[in-house]
DNA sequence: TTGTCACATCGCGACTTGACGATATATTGA
DNA sequence: TCAATATATCGTCAAGTCGCGATGTGACAA
């Protein structure tokens, strides 16, 4: 067949999306990025506190965070000593419900 | 698994979907498999085509389809020499498009 | 300043993943 | 039976991921 670049055949984006998405889906393709993601999307939640719900010991918290925030699926704003994260885009919850319907 | 089990708390499932749905997600996250899976949602093809629309090896394909088989994702028929391989769950399609259409 | 809280980063080891070449299996035709 | 085709599996290894403890940084209060 032909060069990936050339085609555009499918319904919902072409070839060259399919490294970042995959890039994105691997950020997301773990238990606890997922379950902070349905965390933040019911609003904005400090590290200290992300990881109480999480029970996994802050840095891994923290790091867990900086991938997601890698993604562009979250920002973070200091206030005091704390940082607060939060949902970047609002079509995550779209995206997130989407998946997590699946695996009631 | 853990404690985690009491918690109710999101509206797109439990807290024991996590796991199965990152490890769907894991398979997901893969540009080649998500390719092949918008290849086969608009048919069934073979091994052999799969693996030249891709322009990979045809054993590094039939790996990929292993792994999209066994969660669940795909299924497979012999037809002589040839094996086709096409979408189990039609609600995939939703899925795969929800997940491209926020990387054109 | 000193200490403490809240968070981030680093380096390490255990583990997993991905691609490759080689080999194995299944089917068909000569 | 033998060879060719189509697909699957195996062993290996480089590369990546995960969680941990230790350390670093920034903010506030005594």
């Amino acid at each position: 067949m032909t060069a990936k670049t050339d085609r555009l055949d499918g319904p919902a984006g072409d070839v060259r999306s399919f490294a970042e998405a995959a890039e994105c889906l691997k950020t997301l393709a773990h238990p606890v990025r997922l379950r902070i993601l349905q965390l933040l999307l019911s609003g904005r939640y400090t590290v200290g506190e992300i990881a109480g719900d999480c029970e996994i010991p802050d840095n891994v918290c923290s790091e867990h965070l900086r991938l997601l925030q890698r993604c562009g699926f979250l920002t973070s704003e200091r206030e005091g000593r704390k940082v607060y994260y939060q949902v970047a885009e609002p079509d995550l919850a779209e995206l997130i419900n989407c998946i997590l319907l699946h695996y009631e």
